[in-house]
DNA sequence: TCCAGAAACTTGAACGTTCCAATCCTGCCT
DNA sequence: AGGCAGGATTGGAACGTTCAAGTTTCTGGA
């Protein structure tokens, strides 16, 4: 049976103290580069790995963020939230990190679990995905100054915290300029209710792009819940009324509503749809595509650079995004 | 600044001992109903919590779960791992435990994650998602005794370790048994090539079903890598040979792909899919459900039982899937 | 009333690391 | 040669918990 690998292991294995093993992990350039040569050659011979648990009564940082993942809602735009897990995960792994998931029904028991995980687990940092007006949650980690990003900019102007986020208005305006560029000017525009934030800024992008071109916008834009049904009857409602030659939506979702509305209709009404779901892809819809795998590595960023010292407020990041052209634009 | 609340803090505070408030939080019952009731009221008058790190020393258990997150492959398929791991973070939550993440891109570096999870966080168990023939990951853990179970049966018979799965033969059977009883006789079948251990167990259900039914299923049946297009193009392939008049896809993308096919087929032909995805939803597609909170949960049970002293080897669990009914079948 | 035995509770010690303060070198200056 | 500054290294203590082994308190039977 071996014997558990300790830093008292090393040392003996070394000749030097545990005191110096330490110094080699965390301040390498205090110890004498002879020395260290010995301890770095000791702990590969014994395959030691720091304990986590050891280190953290002493520090009090447990390298661990914490990430909500949603039970799935309508589905389609569920795939997001995945990739960027996904993107989590890979960077915070490379900083040192890790990722723990937690869950929550509503926002009470979501600030209940963050006092669970800060006493229990002394976790380091949280990421949110998506906040809404006069959230409590950032409220409440802002309050108790835990390190936090969200992936989503604020929405209230009143406390500025780290955020990344990707540019909506600057998708939705590329979709439609490419539009305007294939000859369109009846360019219709299928999104959420006013109000939400993320739906504002998608329909500004579309918005200032006609205007930009000279187009009048007054009267082509619809708003709905999200959904496909949603989306089919409020294409269904602009063919009737306004007979756009192209429709640009805040969803895939909505954008899968309105490719079946205009079945058949004849010449072919383009769509664009926004955030390169699966589901784009696999229906050859063109979509506006989040770099979610660098919106992770920016919170992540963000992140470390708050825990690891750096005292200046960090900088947020608006991101750009790109479109996946396919067949339907 | 407030004190930080230590199992000292609330000893004081109930005037019993440290050891005292460790009992009633890991043995009750070997406290006197009084003493317990004060030690609980000075633990919720102040708010204690127990340190992990400090536990996990004295233990060695880290009440940490490793579960892998995907890059999201085809797309379509992905979200099945979206839904089970929220899963498995729901019930260990509720059997207190936590999920940790880790990403890994061929096995030799996945294995290195294991040892490095092991190692620096003392990880108590890992959940596999889907293995493979020979794989190298079970016996890597296996000979270290280290606890998993898999979402997926083995396919080697080998070597025999807790795993939970969902009955695919099942699946289809019961897809094939509904299109039987709807007066189809030449149900045909798209799937994985043979040797693939799922894609060979989603075959035979649909194959023996059909036999059940006494129709013959030679011919019926064509193999391909997944994917839409493969899907589409089996599916022109079958109409133009065979003519079936009803078809049960081995995945989501496959019966999308075969959807396309028979567009404008009259009459129509009838399409039944398999993991009921959030497209399967999207566009009304018949699809095989696998109950996979369910399938989580029981993953959580199996890990919990050999981790919280049941010493018997836990029984594998094989769940039934369902049906999800919708216009295409 | 006393005592044995069980139940209830307490007291050091230990888990593996890092912090802190102290000691030991080494080379340089006088 | 002696003293000294500064770098390199060391040993004890502490983080918060549970284990193991104690000590005290209670219970009931003679």
């Amino acid at each position: 049976m071996a014997e558990k690998v300790t830093i008292a292991t090393v040392a003996r294995h070394a000749r030097v103290s545990r005191q110096t093993v330490s110094n080699v992990l965390n301040s390498p350039h205090i110890v004498r580069q002879e020395t260290r040569q010995r301890v770095e050659d000791a702990i590969n011979a014994l395959g030691y790995r720091a304990n986590q648990a050891a280190r953290q009564m002493r520090t009090g940082r447990s390298r661990l963020i914490a990430a909500r993942i949603d039970p799935t809602r309508d589905g389609i735009n569920g795939s997001v939230l995945d990739r960027f897990l996904h993107g989590l995960t890979e960077t915070a792994d490379a900083a040192g990190y890790r990722v723990l998931l937690y869950t929550a029904t509503d926002d009470d028991r979501e600030i209940a679990t963050y006092g669970d995980l800060l006493g229990t687990y002394e976790l380091d940092a949280f990421v949110l995905v998506g906040t809404k007006h006069g959230d409590p949650r950032t409220e409440w980690l802002a309050d108790r100054d835990v390190p936090f990003v969200t992936f989503g900019r604020p929405w209230d102007a009143l406390d500025a915290h780290p955020w990344v986020d990707v540019d909506g208005a600057a998708g939705t305006a590329q979709a439609t300029r490419r539009l305007l560029d294939a000859g369109h000017r009846r360019i219709a525009f299928i999104g959420w209710p006013v109000g939400s934030g993320v739906g504002d800024d998608r329909r500004a992008g579309w918005r200032d792009a006609l205007r930009a071109a000279g187009v009048d916008p007054t009267g082509l834009h619809r708003e709905t819940e999200d959904g496909i049904a949603e989306g089919e009857r409020l294409m269904h409602d602009l063919l009737a009324t306004v007979a756009p030659s192209a429709v640009v939506c805040a969803s895939d979702s909505l954008a899968l509503g309105a490719l079946q509305a205009i079945r058949g209709v004849d010449p072919p009404v383009s769509v664009i749809g926004f955030d390169d779901t699966p589901v784009a892809a696999a229906v050859g819809l063109t979509s506006v595509s989040q770099p979610l795998g660098e919106a992770a590595a920016r919170c992540v960023d963000l992140l470390t650079g708050v825990l690891d010292g750096d005292h200046e407020t960090p900088t947020p990041v608006l991101l750009q995004p790109s479109l996946a052209l396919r067949h339907t634009a």
